[in-house]
Formats: structure tokens, sequence, C-alpha cells
DNA sequence: GTCTATATTAAGATAGAC
DNA sequence: GTCTATCTTAATATAGAC
């Protein structure tokens, strides 16, 4: 019993998960995740009594499987600044790929309920994120004092890197279309260059002019 | 008659315009429309028979207001390449610090129903971005000629001006939280400098090293 | 734990009076 | 053109049999 239990309720997460991020929470139906994950619909209300309670935790899931991953490389104390930035554009645009709709579902989700999301995003990261920003700081002023990186504040830097990796991956059917008319080949070429084009952008721009 | 005609008909786009915005397609109720216009549900109806309708109607009218303002600049034959690119991200910046959630919806529903959402927009663009962007080539490709600028795919560069003009609007709940504890006058002055920030950082980019 | 059947509620839409 | 009242449908949620 405690075999199929878990199971069922594992089918019903990763089927919730599938639905609510392509759908959001509003466009997200019950009976969709019921029949994805190939059950009754009264059984998934069984495990989790209610839309809200079954979504909550699979938000909170999404977000813990986003966040820690970008947290690491900023607190890495062993990696240059140039590396670690890098490393985390690198790591952060795999991600973006592999789970393509992600990013807007967070997005989505934030926009829909701010101060709810917020709330529960508090409860999740427990503001380790200050440690993150605090620590990449650190390595961004040692930079700067060595010459290696021209003076920026540390806040515009971390936005304008996160803007380049997300963005492309949130407007991705506009970008598709206005830039690439469509061509799905032509824009998943894009995204594969994406990148190199980033790192070199972020360095190119704040590589002092010798 | 006309006139009062006119009238509330006018009332239902605005409040319409309004509660899509904050709430999307599917968070909108067309209750909350009647009640935010002063009117009865009904009303809403008869004027605009379906919520699907009112929501085309409503969608085009936002797009078409942001759209044409991005094209305007980059097609202007005088100025030169920086010129264009600072002028576009003023103008950018100011639209979006003025219409805070519109980008949002855009975003937000074009991930909700992308084959639909991008139909729509092909009919109200008609291809005029190809003119846009050919223009804005041209220009570019002009500048790198004569060394101003270092050579850069034009595609990768838009992309790079639009995402970080974008993003901190569209994850501006987040961003607020993550990086400035839910501060929001630091978050206001942060992105009052936004504009700034954002064309000395591609003026840097793409400079190139003296 | 899982199903069928049903209750409940909410939302889009229409009929009909004024 | 505008309202009240009502229809219809669809979605969340629960009761109860197995």
């Amino acid at each position: 019993m405690k075999e199929k239990d878990h199971n069922t309720e594992q089918h019903i997460l990763n089927s919730a998960r599938n639905v609510f991020i392509r759908k959001g929470y509003h466009g997200a139906r019950m009976q969709e995740i019921a029949d994805e994950a190939g059950m009754n619909k009264a059984l998934v209300h069984y495990y989790f009594r209610s839309k809200e309670k079954l979504f909550r935790q699979i938000f909170i899931g999404v977000f813990v499987q986003f966040f820690p991953k970008m947290g690491d490389v900023l607190t890495d104390k062993t990696l240059p600044l140039m590396g670690k930035i890098e490393f985390f554009i690198h790591n952060y645009i795999d991600l973006l790929a592999e789970n393509s709709f992600i990013a807007s579902f967070i997005i989505m989700e934030i926009n829909r309920d701010p101060d709810e999301t917020i709330n529960l995003i508090q409860e999740i990261s427990g503001g380790m994120q200050e440690q993150y920003f605090a620590d990449f700081k650190a390595s961004l002023d040692k930079a700067v004092e060595q010459g290696e990186v021209i003076p920026v504040d540390f806040r515009q830097l971390i936005v304008n890197i996160i803007s380049l990796c997300v963005f492309p991956f949130i407007g991705r059917p506009l970008v598709r279309f206005l830039m690439f008319d469509n061509d799905n080949a032509a824009f998943e070429a894009f995204l594969k260059t994406r990148k190199q084009e980033v790192v070199h952008f972020i360095k190119s721009a704040i590589t002092p002019a010798s």
C-alpha cells in the first residue's frame, strides 16, 4: 500500500506540474491533471484536498529546483569574477533551455498574484539571496580594485546578466515570430549561440578599454 | 444617443483594458469589468457579445499602442546608430514605466496561447517588423564598416537591447524582493537610473577597445 | 485507495421588461 | 440602451459505494 500510495501521489505531482506550468494557475483544470495522471478527478482531491494546495506545492517545487543552482555559482570563492559570471550564464541558460516553460511560469504567477507569491518565495528562500549577492558584490569590488573591470553597480550588473539570459526564453514565441519569421530551426540555432553571445557581451561591456 | 453610446462603449473598453492587463484572460471576470465600468454585466455582453471578442479587441489595442513606437525609432534615417539605440531605449523604458503591467500582460498572453496570439499579432503587424529590422541592420553594418562599433550579429544585439529594457519590468515583484528586500523606494530609484545604465552598458559592449 | 455519482458554486451568456 | 432575472455550462469539491 505504501508503495502504491507513493506512486499515485508522485503521478499526480508530475502531471500537475506539467499542467500548471503549461497553463498557469487559472488556466489549469483539475480534470486535465487527473487525465494526464491517468486517474479520476476525485483522487486528486483525495490526495491534495484543493487546487490551491496542490498549486502551492508545485510552485514551491519549481522554485526550489530553479533557484539554488544560481546561488551555488555566485558564492563559489575559488573562481574569479569573470569565471563566476561565465559559469553562471552557462548553467542558467542550460537550465532554461531544458525547462522551456519554467521561466514564463514563474513570471506569470508572480504577476498574477504578486503579494501571495512573494510571501511564498520569502518562506522558501529564507533570505539566502542576501548572502549570494553579498559574496558576488565582494568579488566584483575586488575585480574593480584590481582594474580588471570598470566600476559598475552590482545590482545593475546582476539584473543585466539575468535579463540577457532569461528574456529570450520568456518571450520565445514573440521573438521567434518577429525576428525569425516563425522559422523554428533558425530560432533554435540562435538560442544555441546565445550562451557565448551573452558571455561575450557582458565581458565586452565591463572590461576596461585598454 | 450616439453620445451616450460612445461613452458607454469607451467606459467598458477602459475598464476591460485595466482588468485584462491586471488579471490576464483567464483571471479576468466579466463581472469585475462591469463593476469597474459602473454598470451591469449584461450591458458588457450587449456591446461586445463575448469575453473572447472583448479580449481580442483589447489585446489588439494594447499591442498597437506598444509596438509602432519602437519601429519609428529604428527606421529614422537621420540618426547615427548609437543615437538610434539611445533614443529607442529612452522611449521604450519611458513607455514601460508609464504602463507598468503591459509588458507582463503581453508576455503572459503569448505564453498562454502562443499560436492564437501570434496569429493575431501577424494580422496586426502585417510584416512591418521586417522593414524595421532591415533598416537597423543597414545602419549597424555601416557603423561596423566605419569602425565605430565592433562586429555583432544584429539580431543578438536587438534581443540584448530589448532584454535589458523589458526584464526589470516583467520581473518587477521578484527583482524588488530579491535585490531590494521589498524596499519599493529603493527599487523605483533603481528603475530611474535604468535608462542611463542600459545605454551605457550597450555602448560599452559594442564600442571597440581603443 | 479508487471509483461513480452528485452537490455547490461561479462565470459566461441571454431573455424580456422598461 | 440599460436593467433584473434567469439559463447554461463548466469547474471545484465532496459523499458514499466498493
